[in-house]
RNA sequence: GGACGGGUGGGUGAGUGGCUAAAACCAGCAGACUGUAAAUCUGCCGCUCCUUGCGGGCUACGAAGGUUCGAAUCCUUCCCCGUCCA
């Protein structure tokens, strides 16, 4: 894998402007990655997410490893050959889970003990565990397991799970790079990347990118943020992070964001971003527009006959109705989830490429400040007509 | 003509003397969703008044009477619906 700028420095804010190449394509940056957590977009197909023009999608660690299990990937072909996408593909380490199945898993220094949600077995994440499945799976991008906790966290709490993220990190490294030297191809196919955590405390966020750089990842993420902190502490702890990270690898912003944050992050220097809004929202009725949220079952758009978006380009816009989405959501049609991912799929990605092109021309302050105002705050609503 | 069973809020359907403006589900209305245990979850859902409160008033469980301090619940008559017998 290697980055590089494609434009250097063009944009006054610290958004960079850059490319990213991977075993499995090209990967124009800031990018944003939809979430397939289990080897799939839910409710798309890897043809329509080729249309939309994703080059690279992310899946899951511990639920590809439950199922259908990461050896029988690995037997298969990999993760790219068994769901036949050929371009890239970052994988997430469990670490998330580790916050959000907190109910089902017990922490320990050696690792992550789950419930499994399915059927209830035990299983043991360790680092190195973590690490092998995502060899198995053969993604572009691994991510090492850390421990994400919630915010705001008290002090001691951070402090302890940044320690057991730095010390996961270090074990994880150290397997990959035994790894790469038994296999002299493996570091060309997959790069691994670090994750800082750190909660909400600016000082301790700093400790663990200090910490983090010592173990030379090719690229570093920011975890543990946008988990129900203000947005401006979110932008505050990703500032900490940029600042002290090479300038020459990627930066991974874990998780986010709403449509009109995405801008504020790569301002401030993230390279890529992923986020389960527009493909969970979408089956949940709520599409992303140009002129801010659209929540389609709202009785007033039974005889709308306008596409979701005018100003959209997609498939979905330039042939459906308003009213039409509402019917199929009111009656429950799978393709209405179907649609309406598609839609707000492409918004996102739309709102990747405006804002590379706005870096290129030195805009991305306006771009940002533009969205601010069409998703104001609460409950954001498109006007009428 | 007779014997049973049944008629409950927009729908299905609990409830068989007070805790019932009436369970639950559906429909309807609105909202939430940030490295996906999510095609999920939450709120509202008879009318009305205000000092918006575990507040007041009114109306409501086929109809009309009655028993009772109190009835969707018990009694009487009537009207419908279903099954069976003639």
């Amino acid at each position: 894998m290697s980055f590089s700028f494609a434009v250097a420095k063009a944009d006054p804010t610290g958004a960079r402007r850059g490319r990213l190449t991977t075993p499995h394509g090209t990967v124009e940056t800031p990018f944003f990655l939809p979430v397939g957590t289990q080897a799939t977009v839910k409710a798309l197909t890897q043809e329509a997410l080729e249309e939309l023009g994703a080059e690279i999608i992310l899946a899951n660690t511990y639920h590809l490893y439950l199922r259908p299990g990461h050896e029988l990937v690995r037997k298969l072909g990999g993760l790219h050959q068994f769901m036949s996408w050929p371009r890239a593909i970052l994988t997430d380490s469990g670490g998330y889970q580790v916050f959000s199945l907190s109910e089902l898993r017990k922490i320990t220094d050696e690792g992550v003990r789950f419930r499994s949600h399915l059927d209830g077995s035990e299983h043991l994440l360790t680092p190195e565990k973590a690490a092998e499945i995502q060899l198995a799976l053969g993604s572009d991008i691994a991510m090492v397991l850390d421990e994400c906790i919630e915010t705001p966290a008290p002090r001691d709490k951070a402090e302890a799970a940044l320690k057991r993220t730095t010390a996961w990190a270090a074990r994880a490294r150290n397997y990959f790079k035994e790894c790469a030297a038994r296999d002299g191809n493996l570091a060309e196919c997959q790069s691994q990347f670090g994750i800082v955590q750190g909660a909400t405390f600016g000082d301790l966020r700093r400790e663990s990118a200090r910490q983090l750089l010592d173990l030379d990842f090719p690229g570093y993420a920011v975890g543990g943020l946008a988990v129900g902190e203000p947005h401006e502490i979110t932008c505050e702890m990703t500032a900490e992070v940029t600042a002290l990270l090479p300038k020459d690898r990627p930066r991974y912003l874990m998780g986010v964001g709403r449509p009109e944050q995405i801008a504020d992050y790569v301002a401030l220097g993230i390279d890529m971003m992923d986020c389960v809004l527009p493909t969970r929202a979408a089956r949940h009725a709520c599409l992303y527009t140009s002129e801010g949220r659209v929540l389609i079952k709202n009785a007033r758009y039974a005889q709308d006959q306008r596409p979701i978006d005018p100003n959209c380009t997609c498939s979905v816009c330039r042939r459906y109705t308003r009213a039409y989405l509402r019917h199929l959501f009111a009656a429950g049609e799978l393709t209405a989830a179907i649609l309406a991912t598609h839609h707000n799929v492409h918004f996102y990605l739309d709102i990747m490429r405006q804002i590379r092109e706005a870096i290129e021309f030195g805009n991305l302050a306006n771009f940002s400040s533009e969205m601010h105002a069409r998703y104001t705050a609460g409950p954001a609503r498109a006007p009428d007509s």
